[in-house]
DNA sequence: GGAACGCTTCGATAGCTGTCAATATGTACG
DNA sequence: CGTACATATTGACAGCTATCGAAGCGTTCC
């Protein structure tokens, strides 16, 4: 096994990117999260979770600021949750959402450039 | 106009990400760059690029071994060109394509986490 | 129990996207 | 000029996706 320590959907991802050529498997392991990410109101979503002070938000706080329907935002957070950028916690009738940083801080590793990379920029 | 100096499609992107929640513009902005990202061809296409040694690479040799048709290859080195990954250079007849590193790097920042966020982790 | 509430799932739909064959455009070289 | 070749564009199509209203499922609380 790799370095997953208990059994929630969070394999490696992100092979080392701009070193040599991906593989098609490679590459549609990153695509999928880049997916994940590449809608603005995911990507607000995100943003929305990241940036409250408690670093938890209700759901039920989301589709307002959004401008989108609750169905479709219950939608986007279930996407996310898949791709492991967000987590969900029950609590009640509520669901709290919060970030998981490891999985973005690996989506920006694998877009690191090598150092000669950059030397030909 | 804004702050471009020259007729390419360089604009700045990707406002700070994950500090205060996006604007719908602000997200749709960098999501049409991780829309760009977000395809197993265009990834493999943008790494065979970066990982070319001279950092450059000819358009004929990126059909074959991405397995993909003529077509669909110019098809989406075109759409990575217009999203400012890849830049363009025709010589003779052939087109070549260099990475353009500072777009990535931009996208990496925008995802980066503030302190506050990763404390919370 | 039953009413109210938060959220998810279903069904439907419009629009987008990845793909290719065919065709067009453009460049090089006899 | 004409042929060969590299790339771009067009047209078409299947599959995906964002969105919503409506219906379903749990939980809370009276």
């Amino acid at each position: 096994m790799e370095t997953s320590p208990n059994p929630t959907e969070l394999d490696p991802c992100c092979p080392p990117l701009l070193v040599h050529a991906l593989s098609e498997e490679e590459a549609g392991e990153i695509s999928t999260l880049l997916k994940a990410l590449a809608d603005p109101a995911r990507l607000r979503l995100v943003s929305l979770v990241a940036s409250a002070p408690s670093g938890e938000v209700c759901a039920c706080e989301l589709a307002e600021p959004l401008g989108r329907s609750q169905a479709t935002v219950s939608h986007h957070l279930s996407q996310l949750v898949k791709a492991g950028v967000l987590a969900r916690t029950q609590r009640g009738k509520w669901a709290w959402f919060r970030l998981r940083p490891e999985r973005l801080a690996s989506l920006r590793a694998a877009l690191a450039l090598p150092a000669e990379a950059l030397a030909r920029a």
